[in-house]
DNA sequence: TCGGTCATTGTTCACGTGTGCATGCCTATG
DNA sequence: CATAGGCATGCACACGTGAACAATGACCGA
């Protein structure tokens, strides 16, 4: 098996306990032991016991990212952006575990001596226990994705709202009143935020928001699909629609070619995300791009610092998302805004 | 801090050991005594620490599925539903660790006392290295997606070969004789899997295989749209083109548009993965199903056999691959095979 | 009643690492 | 020359858990 600090002492013909400091950088080893102590580690392919470690240290090690759930609602992009966003600032100083918390039967797995810190990928108010869980095993967590707790939490989002108001604000300046919503998964977070964008986008201009004019999705391909010919039956059609991510968008682009109805001639129609089809779909989805891994690397950032004793920033951190014009959305065709 | 065995052990009045045999349900243990030492350990919200267990099992409990890369090459879907199969199959037996193989500077990080098993999501030769180390080290692993090593080692992968011989005898079937591929990444094994699938349909047809309708991409929608672009500006322009994955066909179906071409009406063009998006792009993509959540969810079946002494398949399993006909492939409009 | 057996529990050590304290040596200083 | 002090190292224990072995007591058959 492999090495440990014992052989190591026993070939240099000194204590575990040299041995130990000479490979920790201790200031106490004379320069010639701990040369030799580290030739032979070498040598013997030493990698110290990561276990015993932890348990001596009461530390595991490892970094938990939990998503809100691993299945439908967590779309792929995001999930890939994410793990690989956080995955890219631990490297190998941390081991990265991925969970989604509606795998938990019992919160009680989670411990701090399991977990060292969490990052929490979450997309609804219901992780909140799961959050309280946190704080109560006094785990450090960063929220990402959604603002979260109240001054003493740190979490990091992307501007859902302020993106969801300036995409809604360009269809507005391309002469759109009828301006509809396909909705993403109701209890999520990010499904508010933007919503909020929008309304607030159109109170701005002075109108209202209509009823009938939200559909409800998922976040997925179907359920835009879906939403969209709902929208469609309507009797007074709306001139545009923000569809809250770029999966549904390219349903509803589906829904609306299949109807016969061309987009942006006859109908303007926007995505969020800009998940990277977004770009290649026809025609290209006008959008919002939210800087998925950054946000999960600046997440990252701010536990390590949490973790090693570093100030790190309380509260919400909000890193800005952008708003993308392609061909998807053109000026209002409608006569007038009579209505 | 949280509660230990000893400290279940003063409160019920026995020695540590007695704890550590009722909660692991050692016959030993008289029922009452259990059952005492087992209130006591719900009242202190006992958890095991993982790291003394660790330590004196020698294992670590935790699982690393490693990828290729977490960058380019690796899409979203394929990272997604990857990881969900494993996950789910672990559940919380273990710790799911996930890196890229191309992050490690040094692969003696990874050992037997740190990654108690493997999963490899393998793409390219290049990961033999890595292979090897495992094997080395005698940490059980199952490959998957790549043929690899001998009978000894377990891979489980998706009919790469099988499934691009289906489509492209499918092109034929529709009276396609010039029939052109979009490569992905050239080291990967899926892509020489698929390129030989699609030689062997051609030959099966008594059809060439012409140097110059082959273009190289990189799985990615950037290089679809680039390596289109090439195959349209032959002089004798294809009449199919196959491209080794959803993502590529969904960029050259862009380049098609642009340049005025219509799919299938003018050419036919199929994906591969069926990555979900190829069903709502416009008009929707003929293209393989590859059972991935399927392949990681049967690795994991076969690692935790492995891991836990019961008989598990060694060689390669091969999971079925589905032909699925969508709308961008159509009878072949050229004037005869004349060519 | 005594030896033996079984059921139940305790004692002790091990896993690999890190750390407080003790120890020994060398040198400088009075 | 004696002593103090700094440097380099070793000893012993701790972390939490599990297991081999020992020990205790009860019960049974002879």
């Amino acid at each position: 098996m492999s090495a440990t600090i014992k052989d190591i002492a026993q070939l240099a013909g000194v204590s575990h306990t040299t041995v130990s400091r000479a490979l920790n950088g201790s200031p106490l080893i004379h320069p010639a032991t701990r040369e030799r102590i580290v030739q032979i580690a070498e040598q013997l392919h030493y990698t110290p016991n990561r276990s015993a470690r932890s348990l001596v240290h009461g530390r595991s090690n490892s970094i938990g990212i939990f998503f809100s759930t691993l299945g439908e609602g967590t779309s792929s992009s995001f999930f890939h952006a994410s793990v690989r966003g956080v995955s890219r600032v631990l490297q190998d100083r941390y081991n990265l575990v991925v969970r989604g918390i509606d795998d938990y039967a019992d919160y009680r797995e989670v411990g701090p001596k399991r977990f060292e810190g969490a990052l929490v990928m979450s997309q609804q108010d219901r992780d909140d226990a799961f959050l309280r869980h946190l704080q109560e095993q006094q785990i450090p967590h960063v929220v990402l994705n959604r603002r979260a707790g109240g001054e003493e939490m740190a979490s990091i989002v992307a501007g859902d709202r302020e993106g969801a108001f300036a995409l809604t604000k360009h269809l507005i300046g391309l002469g759109h009143r009828r301006i509809a919503v396909l909705e993403g998964v109701s209890g999520f977070r990010a499904t508010r935020e933007r919503m909020s964008g929008y309304e607030d986008a159109l109170r701005a201009a002075g109108l209202g928001r209509r009823r009938d004019y939200t559909a409800a999705g998922r976040y997925d391909l179907a359920s835009g699909y879906e939403g969209m010919l709902r929208l469609l039956a309507l009797p007074e059609r709306p001139t545009a629609v923000f569809c809250m991510n770029d999966e549904m968008a390219v349903g509803a682009l589906k829904a609306a070619r299949e109807a016969g109805i061309s987009v942006p001639d006859d109908l303007s129609l926007a995505g969020f995300d800009d998940n990277g089809f977004s770009a290649y779909v026809t025609p290209p989805l006008t959008t919002v791009r939210r800087p998925i891994e950054e946000m999960s690397r600046e997440g990252a950032r701010v536990l390590l610092a949490m973790l090693e004793g570093r100030p790190a920033p309380a509260g919400t951190t909000c890193l800005p998302a952008e708003l993308v014009v392609r061909g998807s959305t053109g000026p209002c065709g409608c006569r007038s805004s009579a209505g």
